[in-house]
DNA sequence: GACATATGAATGAAAG
DNA sequence: CTTTCATTCATATGTC
């Protein structure tokens, strides 16, 4: 990595954070930690949607003096953000992958075994409290959350759920990736492999194949920033 | 530590993780969170207790293939329930380890300055609702549960708890200690700081000194996985 | 059925 | 970057 990005942590001139005081350890109470307000976050997450994932040192200047308009918060603040949504988008997109590839396995097992050059995965919306498919657990989990923000689908039988909105196309499902109609038409992607337009029930997924078995080329995922 | 933790959080099948999707923060709620079978925690308590605190991922989905004996589980949920029974052990322990130094500390102001090389703690069963006399934590504390599991003890004068059946004493009271019985028979603790047998009325714990006074030893405690 | 507590999950910060 | 830690949030659960 090199030196450009990091914003040398710690100090600068965060406004925000009480640096911490390196106090003793039994009396000390009023740590804060920085809680990005709304707005804040809706900054944060269009910018990082936007492509630039890994803003340079410069650049997250530019975007803390941004943010301070809706609340104090320091270089280090944005600094940490990118890079835990970075981490944690990865892992995110690992475990999406995890279940395709399981979805892979399984379907080949079960009856046909050629293997098509491109996967096809149907997009349909779904009711709530459907039982899991996949073979996992039906009983308590978690991950189904009707969050209002979302649309509740099943991406080839298996529940899953995207975002209302603009979708990272690459962060949700790999690089190679296309949208299709279900009439056909190609829905069109940028450079940074976002989708602008929200999906819509009809829609299908097609990932063509390559992207999908080897988890090392993830590491180039989320890379588009530059 | 390598890379061989992480569970990859999520999972394979549909069961589990929500690894956060990437929502805004503003308007997210209801989510239904994995509420662990009885059997389950016993398993994943033993698992624990038996020094495995930190499971590498892939003994993370060995354990995830147990507790789906006894219901729906992911990678996640177990990799979740380990980090937050660490952190919460920890937690434990620090205010155990503070409340032992607040009682050095009082027990060398009141009368006798002479430094004896090891400190004795008598421990004694007690009844419930004692006023916390280390003067630690003011506020709502959370330590005191009456958890089935426990044994309410008295540590020279301070209310604590102990659980019964085999201890941790690393975790509990930290690096260099060792029980004696009132008999004087040194109890065995294993290589992992284990104490095999259940504590009972009439031990008294030895702490050598040393161990209590910095707060940087603690980082070693309770590292005894591996 | 509000309140208190236990605890699963999310996430900012930091270590490795 | 990856993994861990600490803190916080939200909910499940128990009590009166």
């Amino acid at each position: 990595m090199d030196d450009q990005n990091r914003p040398n942590i710690t100090t600068t001139n965060c406004s925000t954070l009480p640096p911490a005081p390196p106090l003793a350890a039994a009396v000390e109470q009023v740590r804060t930690r920085w809680t990005p307000k709304p707005e804040q976050i809706l900054i944060l997450e269009s910018i990082f949607n936007s492509g630039m994932v890994n803003p340079p040192k410069d650049e997250t200047v530019r975007i803390r003096k941004l943010l301070e308009k809706f609340g104090a918060v320091g270089d280090a603040n944005v600094f940490y953000w990118f890079q835990n949504r970075r981490s944690r988008s990865r892992r995110h997109q690992r475990q999406l992958q995890a279940n395709l590839a399981m979805q892979q396995a399984a379907a080949a097992l079960s009856g046909h075994l050629s293997e098509p050059p491109s996967w096809t995965y149907s997009l349909s919306t779904s009711s709530s409290g459907s039982s899991c498919g996949g073979g996992g657990g039906p009983g308590g989990n978690d991950i189904w959350s009707n969050a209002a923000g979302t649309i509740p689908v099943f991406i080839d039988g298996v529940p899953s759920e995207v975002p209302r909105g603009p979708i990272d196309m690459k962060a949700s499902f790999g690089d190679n990736v296309i949208i299709v109609h279900s009439s056909g038409q190609i829905l069109p992607v940028d450079e940074q492999g976002i989708l602008i337009q929200s999906l819509q029930m009809g829609y299908k997924i097609y990932l063509t194949g390559s992207s999908l078995m080897s988890s090392s080329n993830l590491n180039g995922v989320g890379q588009y920033n530059a």
